[in-house]
DNA sequence: TTGTACGCGTTATCAA
DNA sequence: TTGATAACGCGTACAA
């Protein structure tokens, strides 16, 4: 058993209240008992118990972190600004994976429910609403990282969807494409709707007619399978230019591009979204919309502080850009 | 505050303790009152606290994962293994980044303490031997994935990196190369060391000397630009293959074979380790020694299960085997 | 089978 | 400034 503050207590000979008084910033006390407690606890290899600290003070200094999958390099990306900002705050993340599976989603939730989480973020959540009755029945804030159902119970942060996908697009327009597709992800119901939102504002705003054989919402939740199985569609409706619901999905068609003889960018221009670190070593190198999830992370974490100490969350923008590299280039002639 | 078994037992006319068995499987309860007490509580919404419950039994059902950052791919699938096995046996993993910093890797691990996790597993440390004095100081089992340092005190668990480097070389000799370079990571001194040993043991089974010049231990933390530094040392030695000493330290080195007109596999073949997402999409996909990561997370966490109960931890082989792809070829006449 | 009483390690409210 | 004492929510030996 590890040293509480009782043993010290009787190895100094005082009460325990004035070890624990010692151990923490508390005014009462005499600087030299103060620095003599300290001192000893130290000797004594003293680790104080979060679990007895928590049980009392009616916090664990701890949030959950709901996720799919850790291999998906967004959501680890993502993960990684969390942990950060949560470890500068003294907080620890719990992680619990989905793996895609609502009922597992929900017996996460429950464990860190169990646990007293002072709040929880969900990133990617394939559930939705239900975090709309959840949110009100406790009072455990959440905070959902690119919500995937609207809901005016929880709270949620993003980048600019429909933004970055309109600068995908007018990007292409640029370069002269007038028939410019979208494979978009039919399981991601917000984030798609607002890239392809961006998709049809762009080109209307180039007066460039939105023709529906150019949109393909393949039936799949695989990133890479759905660029494969989107590439069909687009090139059948004799596109020159594609853009993709996100960077895997433009791995995935750029794959089934070079099985089919299609050459991209020379057949093909091809624009993601996210700029993962793969879109820098793949060949060709992948133009995309870089949001910077990393960032992402952060702010949900700091919003999510916001949240547990009452205040009003800040209102973030995240920046996005576009990266141009060598998977588009002009219209073919 | 939410509800406790003093709550329950006052609406129910029983005492906290007759609840307490009612919610758990003690065998000291009447079958009519433990279903009567149990429909009350989930009618109240009552959620055990783990916290309190872990005082009073001194133990968390929580594991710790140090790690260096989860958006390292290899990282990432081991992680999620661990997590698996962790939610089936229903412990919950904190995250911890030490974003290779030793300072900040021992912070996290106190932090672990203070919450008193059951178990700490720590994937891919830039410590070392710290953790031999912290073991034998207190009583939390530490396991040490792919560790980098030897230490007596600490369990630890990896792939066979030496059969599997061995397995990458004996391809390349297969397919004609006698000019086989090495490009290792020097500060991952142990599996780097065995994955070298088995690349020097196979080219010396095969009666191929060893040259020195053909070895490249570039000074670097970065897979990616490892990779991309090491490609000129084996060039120099006028290489015609090189096994690298991960995937990504590979696609660092394929990207510069790029830059430098050199063809992969025409010029030179590359041989990868991890079998990591990317190693199929890159071009040329890359040959490279599959180590099932999800695995040797699912095992670290199987062994830790082992040394909380104290029981002898199962003796694990992981799996490994050659993948073919692309990026090798036989020696250019 | 059920209830009482205590303890887990710590903070916090009182007195002294 | 210090020391008793009561919480916090739960498990459990012991008594009824």
């Amino acid at each position: 058993m590890p040293v509480s503050i009782y043993d010290i207590a009787k190895e100094a000979n005082v009460s325990p209240s004035t070890v624990s008084r010692a151990l923490q910033d508390n005014p009462h006390i005499g600087a030299k008992t103060k620095a003599r407690i300290q001192k000893l606890a130290q000797k004594m290899g003293y680790i104080p118990s979060a679990v007895a600290q928590s049980l009392v003070t009616n916090k664990t200094w701890t949030i959950g972190v709901v996720i799919t999958t850790s291999a998906d390099p967004v959501v680890a990306e993502v993960v990684d600004g969390i942990e950060q900002v949560a470890q500068d705050a003294n907080y620890a993340v719990f992680l619990g994976n989905s793996r895609n599976d609502p009922q597992r989603e929900m017996a996460v939730v429950e464990t860190f429910r169990r646990r007293r989480v002072d709040a929880i973020i969900v990133v990617a959540s394939r559930v939705g609403k239900t975090y709309g009755s959840l949110q009100s029945q406790h009072s455990v804030p959440i905070l959902v990282v690119e919500p995937q159902e609207h809901s005016g119970y929880h709270h949620s942060i993003s980048t600019d969807n429909k933004g970055g996908a309109m600068l995908a697009v007018e990007h292409l327009i640029a370069l002269g494409h007038r028939k410019i597709g979208y494979v978009g992800a039919i399981d991601r119901p917000i984030s798609n709707n607002d890239r392809m939102l961006g998709y049809t504002t762009a080109l209307t705003q180039a007066n460039i007619p939105v023709v529906l054989d150019l949109i393909s919402l393949p039936y799949c939740t695989d990133d890479i399978e759905r660029g494969q199985m989107g590439v069909t569609d687009v090139l059948a409706a004799k596109a020159t230019a594609v853009f993709c619901y996100n960077d895997r999905t433009a791995i995935g068609l750029m794959n089934a591009c070079g099985q089919h003889g299609i050459e991209v960018p020379g057949m093909l221009s091809v624009v993601g979204f996210d700029d993962i670190e793969a879109a820098t070593y793949i060949k060709p190198a992948l133009t995309t919309i870089r949001q910077h999830l990393f960032r992402l992370g952060q702010a949900a974490m700091q919003t999510t502080l916001s949240l547990i100490n009452e205040q009003d969350p800040p209102d973030i923008v995240l920046p996005y850009n576009l990266v141009v590299r060598q998977s588009t280039t002009v219209v073919p002639s």
